[in-house]
DNA sequence: GGCTGATAGTTTAAGCTTAAAATAATCGCG
DNA sequence: CGCGATTATTTTAAGCTTAAACTATCAGCC
């Protein structure tokens, strides 16, 4: 028969319960990853159709928008959430596009900083428009009321995944 | 200077409101893809740290664990919504290293079907235990209250984004 | 029986992604 | 100053992913 285990919630709190299957956890875990995939295919595939770019080269020019004066790839790298590995080609396929450009810092030898070309400027601003229609379009389900509990609460999830990836840390490197 | 644009919600109602930059969807997209990367990625590395196996596996097995009684190609690919291709290669490699078996459907000889192995069933009950607490743990800091409202507001997003995409595909392909 | 169209999977080419090892430049500190 | 540690990026190998083209099979219809 299955016994107690202790299960860790964060660093300090160590809770003794009768193991479960956290059923409704994983239920909305699954919930939040099909919205995801959800919304993600569906602005892939619009943006190949209409403009044909792929997702990863769009999302990095939307941060490199943000950023005007440009990015390190360590910032990319960060901001993206994808490993610093990915970025070396996907930068190099869109510099041989022509939409951003790439530069050694001068003060750091070590440092690549990325920054929009006038031309890549242009073509995301096309995009950024249509981009947030889509998603509106998507959302449009929601009220306004339910855009800002989803926020808040997608915010307390955020909070939450990250501090249980700290303790986890901790406990496996201290 | 812009114009006003008509903006399609669904198949029935057009609305036609001045060009916004749609700033709440897009913070909530952007949250929403945020928390599931967070999620995914911790899930992802663990896995691999654990038990040596990649996501894409553990979630193939996942679905043949609901339906122990195998499934097709076909309807793996809806569940797992990923293409049709891609399971092919994953399935191949699940097959060498002795976790799922298939074989050809005898009533329809384009159909394949899927199931775990013995093995595989072992395995997967002894990763799905730890991944039902891994996510259970980084969930820990939402209530009970949390948990059932944001499984609402996702059903409604869920719902929200399908509708969409259907009065989209509407348009495109009348 | 033999078309015709639809359905289930596979293949292919290109691109994305990661983890881990390697390279290269800088920094800190004695 | 010089050397070990750190930091930023690239490289590599394996695997994932998609879209589109292709193959094989089936179902219906005459």
């Amino acid at each position: 028969m299955e016994q107690h285990r202790p299960v860790f919630i964060d660093s300090e709190t160590v809770v003794s319960e009768r193991p479960r299957d956290h059923k409704d956890e994983l239920r909305l875990w699954l919930r939040l990853l099909t919205c995801t995939t959800l919304v993600e295919d569906d602005i892939r595939s619009r943006l190949r159709a209409r403009f044909d770019v792929t997702l990863p080269r769009f999302d990095l020019m939307a941060q490199l928008h943000k950023t005007p004066q440009g990015m390190t790839l360590g910032q990319l790298s960060s901001r993206m959430m994808v490993s610093n590995g990915n970025l070396t080609a996907l930068v190099e396929r869109l510099v041989d596009a022509g939409q951003i450009e790439r530069r050694v810092s001068e003060t750091d030898r070590r440092v690549v900083l990325v920054a929009l070309t006038p031309s890549g400027e242009a073509a995301f601003s096309d995009m950024a428009r249509e981009h947030g229609d889509w998603i509106a379009g998507l959302l449009a389900g929601l009220s306004k009321g339910d855009i800002e509990q989803l926020m808040h609460l997608l915010d307390k999830l955020k909070i939450s995944a990250r501090s249980a990836m700290q303790a986890a840390r901790h406990r496996t490197a201290p």
